[in-house]
RNA sequence: GGAGAGGUGCGAGAGCGGUUGAAUCGGGCGGUCUCGAAAACCGUUGUGCCCCAUGGGUACCAAGGGUUCGAAUCCCUUCCUCUCCGCCA
């Protein structure tokens, strides 16, 4: 959410903002509501202080034995006036907030103007070459029985998976593998949150209003299963007053994330690229405003360590305005190079939201005792998703032989080096 | 699931429906004293919004409604916390 007044005074980069990010949002309407705000509030402030003037003038008329009859008339007149004024207000804030949640986060300046087809890619590592044709990980995952799409599907539906074997515990391998990696090598703090969250938590990041339909919701409680960790950890500190000299907060959280994924079903999403639950390992940081650029370029480096350290290729894309999404002002796409399906895959987005959630979910910070609050900045990163990575594993790392081989730092997870 | 208790400022904690933005204590900050420190004493210590803006106004005592001329204080609803009983991984 942006600040109102910031809207008021920067009305053409917040045009421009929505236009680049091809959203829809009414700002004429809202600038007109904001007018028609101020005014009523300057009404029913002035009649308020008439009527806390004469309230106490009562109170002294009582004290004095005085007859009050005349003048508690007249101030029921007033108060009625100021109620049916502050109910055209609150009528108006309402229809303000609803604009002002649709309204979409700036993007940085150095983030590319357009769609899909204006990503940047920035750098690639690794060699995405093979020396034979591998197969598709679905192919070999059901052949060596370490996924099973089938009864999955049967008892779940389409696009679920169950992992067996050494799939299951390729997935545990990769789980505990990127937490330690976070926590010993990065300093992030191991969190592990609730899966299950109520609307203002959705609210807080930005999912909602926009996603409503692409999430699972137990519609009982009015509860939303979370599409990502990012979620439940952003929202940790949700209404607080964080220290300043507490920051940056860095939390790293493994949990499983569920996507309805409506209208997504097409014929590129065969096997693992695109299920309804999975699992990810997420990173999310709480960090001063002026520090929250640096803070996205470490971030994505920590995501990026994943990978090197699984010696899996991939490309790092800067994403243009277009394909940023709602709450990010810069958000860096990790795709990992799947050498059977022949494809980049992503495996983690890494964005920058500025004060945009911390505005929304509420959560501020002080720098020292007694100093003004401020917004804090959130940025939060995969860190990685799994089953994307498991596919790049099981094709790059696929052997002639129709084995797979067990990247070296996850060997002792494994306990073996070789899947067969 | 049943029965209770409670949610007040940075923390603890008070608050007959009318100078209560909120007593008191503690903490923080500033000062006096001191060679320095401690102690003691004095002062100070919230956020949002609106405006004819070095000032004025207004709102906020979990959230939302209601009663009233006037609500932290009375009533209703919701959320959260705690205790006891039951049930359960």
């Amino acid at each position: 959410m942006l600040d109102l007044k910031y809207i008021r005074e920067n009305v053409d980069v917040v045009r421009k903002a929505i236009a680049h990010k091809r959203e829809k949002a009414d700002v004429d309407a809202l600038l007109d509501l904001d007018i028609k705000r101020r005014t009523i509030i300057g009404e029913v402030e002035s009649a308020r202080a008439e009527q806390n003037r004469a309230t106490l003038k009562i109170a002294e008329m009582k004290k004095a034995g005085k007859e009050t009859t005349v003048a508690i008339a007249d101030m029921r007149r007033l108060a009625e006036e100021i109620k049916q004024q502050d109910d055209e207000l609150k009528v108006i804030e309402d229809q303000i907030y609803q604009l002002l949640i649709r309204i979409p986060n700036i993007p940085h300046e150095s983030v590319p103007v357009g769609g899909e087809g204006d990503n940047v890619v920035l750098k690639t590592w690794g060699d995405p070459a093979a020396d034979f044709q591998p197969l598709p990980h679905y192919e070999i995952a059901e052949r060596l029985g370490i996924i099973d799409f089938a009864r999955a599907s049967r008892m779940s539906g389409s696009f679920f998976v169950s992992y067996r074997g050494l799939g299951a515990r390729l997935e545990r391998a990769l789980i505990n593998f990127m937490i330690e990696l976070h926590v010993d090598k990065h300093g992030y703090t191991e969190i592990l949150p609730p899966f299950v969250t109520k609307r203002e938590a959705m609210f807080g990041t930005g999912q909602l209003p926009k996603l409503e339909e692409d999430m699972y919701r137990c519609e009982i409680d009015d509860l939303f299963l979370i599409p990502t960790a990012e979620v439940p950890v952003t929202n940790l500190h949700r209404e607080e007053m964080l220290n300043g000299d507490d920051l940056p907060i860095k939390y790293t959280a493994y949990t499983p994330c569920f996507r309805r994924e409506a209208g997504a079903y097409g014929k590129e999403t065969r096997g693992l690229v695109r299920i309804h639950q999975f699992d990810k390992v997420e990173m999310v940081k709480f960090v001063k405003p002026e520090n929250s650029w640096d803070e996205l370029e470490s971030l994505l480096q920590n995501a990026e360590d994943v990978l090197q350290a699984l010696e899996l290729p991939y490309r790092v894309l800067t994403l243009a305005t277009g394909d940023l999404s709602f709450a990010a002002a810069k958000c860096y796409d990790i795709e990992v190079y799947a050498k059977g399906i022949e494809k980049w895959l992503e495996v983690s987005s890494c964005s920058n939201f500025g004060d945009f959630q911390a505005r929304r979910a509420n959560i501020r910070f002080r720098r020292q005792r007694g100093a003004k609050p401020e917004y804090v900045h959130t940025l939060n990163g995969s860190g990685l998703a799994l089953p994307r990575t498991v596919i790049a594993i099981l094709e790059n790392y696929q052997t002639d032989e129709g084995t797979i081989k067990v990247p070296t730092v996850l060997q002792k997870y494994m306990g073996v080096d070789i899947i067969k």
